[in-house]
DNA sequence: ATTAGCTTCGCAAACGTTTGCGAAAACATT
DNA sequence: AATGTTTTCGCAAACGTTTGCGAAGCTAAT
């Protein structure tokens, strides 16, 4: 075991361990001469500070905790991808912990946060997570939590969240620029409020403009759901003109069924999505997708936090602006 | 600031620091009259007791290093969400840290898990990194390290692997049974001993077989390679039978070729790759594939870390089992 | 020669734990 | 009553840092 401590570049140099600890920080203090023997014997003796003692002692953890449902998921993976680097270039360290959308596993890992003292904390709450009561404890103790992509409704709270209603919005519009009017629309799980926020911007768009279409809205949980349902809902005899998916999964599994139809895009049928742009970079042609970039959102909340962590910052929530890609799926 | 700590605790029941210690371990030396009453104290004033302290008094960090090129990648963010959970009912804390592939990045990031004590590391080291030295130094502080996915070939180090060989020469196996002859073999970049692993055992297979197949060998970098290689060999008048992709990303690049020269999988053209299962279950027919898990390899990289903490372990090299998926796409 | 100021460093406390050891008190055994 | 044993707890050191304060020693100014 390394054992390299300020202790023992102390005894060798023969001055005390506060010397040392100055001599490394270049603290004005300490002569150039004895600095540099002091830095000198540390480096060959590959001194490295033991964080948990200059944590323990300055009550500055640099640690960022990031909290999400499944880090195994693209949107996530991207998040945490953006943080990540982040943190590194800051000086910080990142504990990630999953809670598979378990509202009990949510709460252990918030203790274990606190027991591990982390600065600031990202957070996005697990789907089945009801109340925001666990969370009133970080507060207590002064732990930041910056809340991203499936925010809560509540006001009180630092959130940085996609325009999802704009990106509903967005990619309403340019449905509706093709001209085409039968609509499958497809969207997730009713609860969260994402779906509500999705849904809501995206009916409001075509109730706007006079001319009628035909919207058919469907609830599905999965990929597999969504298979399931396009594949019912598309028939040789009844083809939508254009499938809008609300996220990845989903229209994964609408491209799947597509594609067992053998329906050619987007000559027999059009679809676009919201995604952060991989899945839709896939397949050829690449699908039209308005972008809700995770990588670009993870920058933002890091800057967000960073705030909190400076004491200069309203509650706030903050908006990543939506963006149409065009793909060749229109 | 939440700040109960032992000796607020103690101030307040009217006992000494260790006792108030000890109770809350349920040390027997306690009497269950003072226990009781110095953990319903506890429970109240929400102690948590500080990781940093008990790290440092115990030397004993509970923390995992984690260390990939890039997080933001389909089979690296299934082994990190397989380690998490490993971690986490385990207690441990994880740390991960990612490179970029870039080895100044890679050495700094070395450091920053000395610094925090460490007790065990999961690397994948990075492409472009030649050398092992800077690895030396963790061996000099006991930190274990566990390579995984693109192992170095050194002798002396702990590492788990995919049975890289035998998934090529199962997918070569299950080419050889279709009884096609022309085939177009895309591999990795050359310098990873991932791609000269499959590429060998690849090759190999088809030599053992008496009857000559037509093999057009390929290496791509990316997925946009892979996707211009393709485009490039494959013609109305020339189409391959079958095309064999290493890695996601270039079963992709392949895969939008394809989809692209509208080739109709299996009937037109044939396909196998190598993967953890995702991306060939996004495309219809699902692409048959031989499995390398990022999920499993985790598992089996924490247990082969555990049996290392535990000080039972020899230096080895795990290799996990290849299985064939049969999709539809051959 | 006295005072003042600067440079250079060490002392010691503190951060919040854990734990070996010893001690007091209670109880049990002769 | 004397001794032994057990129960229950506190003392104090240690983990490796950081930092306020004070103390030398030296230089320069009066």
């Amino acid at each position: 075991m390394n054992n390299t401590t300020l202790k023992k570049i102390a005894g060798i140099v023969g001055c005390s361990i506060s010397t040392v600890s100055r001599a490394l920080k270049h603290h004005p203090d300490i002569s150039i001469a004895t600095r540099e023997r002091i830095i000198e014997l540390a480096n060959t003796l590959d001194y490295e500070p033991n964080a948990f003692a200059v944590h323990l002692r300055t009550k500055h953890s640099n640690v960022i905790g990031l909290m999400v449902p499944f880090i195994s998921n693209l949107f996530y993976e991207s998040f945490i991808d953006s943080v990540e680097e982040e943190c590194r270039k800051n000086g910080f360290t990142l504990m990630i912990l999953q809670t598979a959308n378990d509202p009990k596993i949510e709460i252990e890992n918030l203790k274990l946060f606190r027991q591990n003292r982390v600065m600031g904390l990202f957070v996005c709450v697990s789907s089945n997570s009801k109340s925001l009561a666990h969370y009133e404890k970080m507060k207590d103790v002064d732990i930041p939590v910056v809340f991203f992509d499936n925010v809560p409704n509540d006001q009180e709270i630092i959130k940085v969240c996609m325009a999802d209603e704009r990106a509903a919005e967005m990619a309403a519009e340019a449905i509706q620029k093709t001209k085409k009017k039968k609509i499958l629309a497809l969207f997730g799980d009713v609860g969260l409020t994402i779906t509500q926020k999705r849904l809501k911007a995206f009916q409001e768009s075509f109730q706007k403009i006079e001319t009628k279409c035909n919207i058919d809205i469907v609830h599905t949980n999965k990929t597999e759901d969504a298979l399931k349902e396009v594949s019912n809902r598309v028939s040789k005899k009844n083809i939508p003109s254009i499938i809008f998916c609300m996220s990845d999964e989903i229209l994964i599994g609408a491209m799947k069924a597509l594609q067992s139809k053998k329906l050619a895009i987007p000559d027999q049928i059009g679809i676009i999505s919201i995604s952060n742009g991989f899945i839709p970079s896939l397949y050829y042609p690449t699908i039209t997708y308005v972008e809700t970039s995770g990588f670009k959102l993870g920058k933002l909340a890091f800057t967000q936090l960073l705030a909190c962590l400076s004491g200069s910052v309203a509650l706030t929530e903050l908006t990543l602006d939506a963006v149409l890609f065009e793909g060749g799926s229109l």
